[in-house]
RNA sequence: GGCCUGAUGGCGGAGUGGUGACGCAACGGACUGCAAAUCCGUGAACCCGGGUUCGAUUCCCGGUCAGGCCUCCA
């Protein structure tokens, strides 16, 4: 019943204890919205939204809030302004629709609050009014420095020794800098730029206060969980700690800390630098959202992930393989009398095997293994002709599948997708005449019809009851 | 250079101080007019070297290799 977490601030697995059991609070980094998310980019979409969906089971779905942000002003997004030479906004609605209609198609549910950086704005510069009236923060030519010696516990989360975050600093150091680990709060826009008043010049918000102000504005601090890419624990999230504790919300910023492994394509990491992407938006032209979803849970989140083809093939080999028991438990059900009286139990351990699985740690491939373990109680309820122990495993299948966001399909739908209704109605003609061929025993007709079925990308499945079929490969 | 992960069968990937998950793929058999699915079954792994232990894939040390962060990338 109790939920572990690996906290990367104590590097350990924890036992997670909300605050407050009827508001428990997550926050995860979001998307800049400048140009299509790839792949890797919900990878944290989703394993957050898998925590969530565990969350509410746990405390009730009204008892968790979930805010995951939009950075919608940022160089990337005015280049790309600038180029098309249309007002930000209109980049940033553009690429935030692609992007949250990605995300419900990989099955994740809306966040509760999806705060926007422009939309914050007021509370961004507040709080770096906090940061400079507690001295953590000072002003230089235009800009707004955090000064991060007001931190003593600065670096405490990603581990790294200050002398080091100095002697390791790359880039040159801006001379305006009292100390060159601090970094921007508030800096003057460029000409062209949005830009926004406020008490130190006319300018924008620094990417990292933007967080810590969305987390204080939308949930409040502190919060339970903080999420995000392991990418960003240094600076990004190291800073929002600071800024947050030196703004005045008291030691505890975010009790719990998680990180996703990065994405690898061709075994290299992607970025949209390189010329590797897998554009979610282009994967989800050719495969069910499940499958990719099922791909980007495939191994523990803390892990990185290799994308490659062959696990796309696998995801949607496992996921058809539940689905076709699915599909088989439903036509023995729909031909079977009702099942009467009490469910038999039938599954209720693998079931309960499922969540134990997630409660540790989010151990996806566990709760995978589970679902296995579960589909086969199905199957052999099936085999059994046992119709409670159908309705009830069966029931129990979806359950724990739907809580992890699959299974969310009408069987039927799921083989037969890619077929628009023209093709549908030819199949089913081929099928009929196909049929009439097999019940006159006519082989060479009924292996015709077959083979013509497969040009059309189609194969036939006889059964007891007359036929089905379903689409042979994705587009 | 500093810090941090990881190394498991053909592939993906959990886990465990002692009888080696799970999925995909492969192979044999059953079923099927044929096929698919399904069922029964088979083969197949714990990077290297030390150490601790009755016993290590699992713990410790070292090494090698791979990846990440140190630069406003999830």
């Amino acid at each position: 019943m109790s939920l572990k977490l690996y906290d990367t601030m104590t590097r350990a697995k924890r036992e997670f204890v909300p605050a407050d059991p009827d508001r428990v609070t997550m926050y995860v980094c979001g998307p800049t919205v400048y140009n299509y998310a790839h792949i890797g980019n919900f990878r944290p979409v989703v394993v957050f939204d898998l925590l969530f969906r565990v969350l509410r089971r746990l405390y009730g779905e009204g008892h968790v809030l979930y805010a995951a942000n939009v950075t919608d002003v940022d160089d990337k997004i005015n280049r790309k302004a600038a180029d098309e030479g249309v007002p930000i906004s209109v980049v940033t609605d553009r690429y935030l629709e692609a992007y949250n209609a990605d995300a419900a198609a990989l099955g994740a549910l809306p966040p509760t609050f999806q705060p926007r950086a422009t939309q914050t704005m007021d509370a961004i510069i507040a709080m770096i009014g906090d940061l400079v009236r507690n001295n953590a923060a000072y002003a230089a030519e235009g800009h707004v420095l955090f000064a991060t010696e007001a931190f003593a516990d600065y670096g405490k989360l990603s581990g790294k020794p200050l002398d080091d975050l100095i002697a390791g600093a790359r880039v040159d150091v801006a001379p305006y800098k009292k100390d060159p680990r601090d970094f921007v709060l508030w800096k003057p826009s460029k000409p062209g730029e949005p830009v926004w008043e406020s008490p130190w010049g006319p300018g924008r918000p620094g990417w990292h206060i933007e967080c810590t102000a969305m987390i204080a504005q939308s949930l409040g601090l502190p919060i339970d969980i903080h999420g995000g890419g392991v990418d960003l624990v240094f600076p990004h999230h190291e800073n929002e700690l600071a800024q947050g504790v030196c703004s005045g919300h008291g030691r505890d910023y975010a009790h719990y800390w998680l990180h996703n492994g990065f994405l690898n394509m061709a075994d290299e990491k992607m970025s949209k630098s390189l010329g590797n992407v897998a554009l979610a938006h282009d994967l989800l032209k050719s495969w069910p959202g499940e499958v990719l979803r099922w791909a980007l849970l495939s191994g523990h989140y803390r892990q990185g992930l290799d994308w490659t083809d062959s696990l796309l093939d696998q995801a949607k080999s496992a996921l058809d393989r539940l689905y076709r028991v699915l599909d088989d438990s439903a036509r023995f059900l729909a031909g079977a009398p009702a099942p009467d009286g009490a469910q038999s139990p039938a599954g209720a351990a693998e079931h309960a095997e499922v969540e134990r699985a997630l409660h540790d740690d989010l151990n996806t491939p566990a709760a995978f293994a589970a679902l296995f373990q579960l589909a086969d109680k199905l199957r052999a309820a099936v085999m059994a002709r046992d119709a409670r122990a159908v309705a009830s495993s069966r029931g129990l299948l979806l359950d724990a599948a739907n809580l992890m966001g699959f299974l969310t399909a009408d069987p039927q739908a799921w083989f037969q997708s890619g077929a628009d209704d023209d093709l549908k109605a030819r199949v089913e003609d081929l099928i009929a005449a196909r049929q009439a061929a097999r019940a006159a025993k006519d082989w060479p007709e009924a292996d015709r019809i077959r083979a013509e079925l497969a040009a059309l990308n189609v194969e036939v499945m006889d059964g007891p009851n007359g036929a089905t079929w379903r689409v042979k490969e994705q587009a």
